[in-house]
DNA sequence: CCATTTTCCTACTGGTCAGTAGGGAAAATA
DNA sequence: TATTTTCCCTACTGACCAGTAGGAAAATGG
């Protein structure tokens, strides 16, 4: 009865398992995740199907261990941004320049592109209660921009919204080898949402009213 | 050899197929597409399967036809709201206005939210070629608007990303019993593009540089 | 009311793929 | 070296579900 959990084993255990969740995360961000078989993952790492399963229960673990992973790094990172700000607004932004850069990681595009319907009840459950710490994280760095006057009043559930889609969207259209950094892009959009499109001398039309779609 | 093409029949065959359709983008919207049995639907509508099959062909055309609803509605509405705009800012905003009333609807939010990986490669370039049109005039108006003054000069290609971002997630977070309607939502996210969150005393301060997620 | 077309059904099949049975090799430990 | 633990394999199974065979009931039209 060798009664040692040994590190060193369960290290490189651990680092195994990483290395097949971002396989799998790389797989499902290309082919999505239903069109994606527990043989691909194998495929690309030249290993047999039980291998996997030995370091992961099943497949919808392995997709939820990639958006927890995600969900980590970015209370991680956003925790870090948030303390470097002097006031709301570079708070907000250091946040959302975070937030892009994960967004263009395997894990950070798993969490976006794979919806909750691909896993159980539970597991969406345990993966939304970060997303709305997050949320809430957002909608107060907001409201103290607000009273700090370092943004304007406005409604920071909506503004969260936009702000979220926006970064969200990236997942779906960076690609690694385009001109932009994740940063640059984070910061590109950030001082879109700061001073938006409006030049000086824009003045404004009548609000439209439009048919709707069926 | 009766051969006349019957407008009535035509007509009552395409409009029960827009009604398999419609249930079909709910259910896709609801529970994701691959969770979507093609008997999830016959038990919406009380058919059995091969009646389904007997008015579209198989399950992929099922979600193909419905994005290009979408698509083509899109295209519709964007016309028209262009036309009625001013000057490039005006026409950028009724046309968003009018997007975001599509991606309430379930064909629209069906676009957005079934992936690429669930179509054939050959429907995907079908629908792509006209997504590409689509950006392609948001570019442009977002260009003329640079040119005769009501758009600050901006990147239109980030630009057009920014808001496709913020408006497709439109599409994973709006509830038919919520407090806004679609017109407002697309009201408020442009007024946010617009004018941006700065107040007239807010200061920059530096940029940040983090870290980044494995 | 007969002929044709349109609409719809019950009951099946076949392929795909997540997950497993059962065991062997390699590495760590004694 | 012996023994336990860790790691990984080939070969299978069973469920689920898209799609079909084959034909019956309605509607349409003369």
């Amino acid at each position: 009865m060798a009664r040692k959990p040994n590190k060193n084993i369960q290290n490189r255990r651990e680092q195994k398992k990483r290395t097949i969740l971002k396989a799998a995360a790389a797989a499902f961000n290309e082919k999505g995740f239903y069109n994606t078989t527990i043989d691909d993952v194998c495929e690309i790492l030249q290993l047999s199907k039980p291998t996997v399963y030995y370091y992961v229960k099943d497949k919808e673990t392995l997709l939820f261990e990639c958006a927890r992973i995600a969900t980590t790094d970015l209370h991680a990172a956003i925790r870090l941004a948030r303390d470097e700000g002097n006031n709301g607004w570079q708070r907000l932004r250091n946040i959302f320049v975070a937030y892009a850069e994960i967004m263009t990681s395997d894990f950070g595009r798993c969490l976006i592109l794979a919806s909750k319907n691909d896993m159980s009840p539970d597991s969406v459950e345990r993966l939304w209660e970060g997303r709305r710490r997050l949320n809430g994280e957002i909608k107060e760095v907001i409201e103290q921009g607000i009273r700090d006057g370092s943004i304007k009043d406005c409604d920071p559930k909506l503004t969260s919204f936009a702000l979220f889609g926006a970064f969200n969207w990236i997942a779906n259209w960076y690609q690694e080898d385009g001109d932009l950094e994740p940063s640059e892009i984070g910061l590109a959009f950030c001082e879109l949402f700061q001073h938006g499109l409006a030049t000086p001398e824009t003045a404004d039309g009548p609000s439209p009213e439009l048919s709707r779609a069926d």
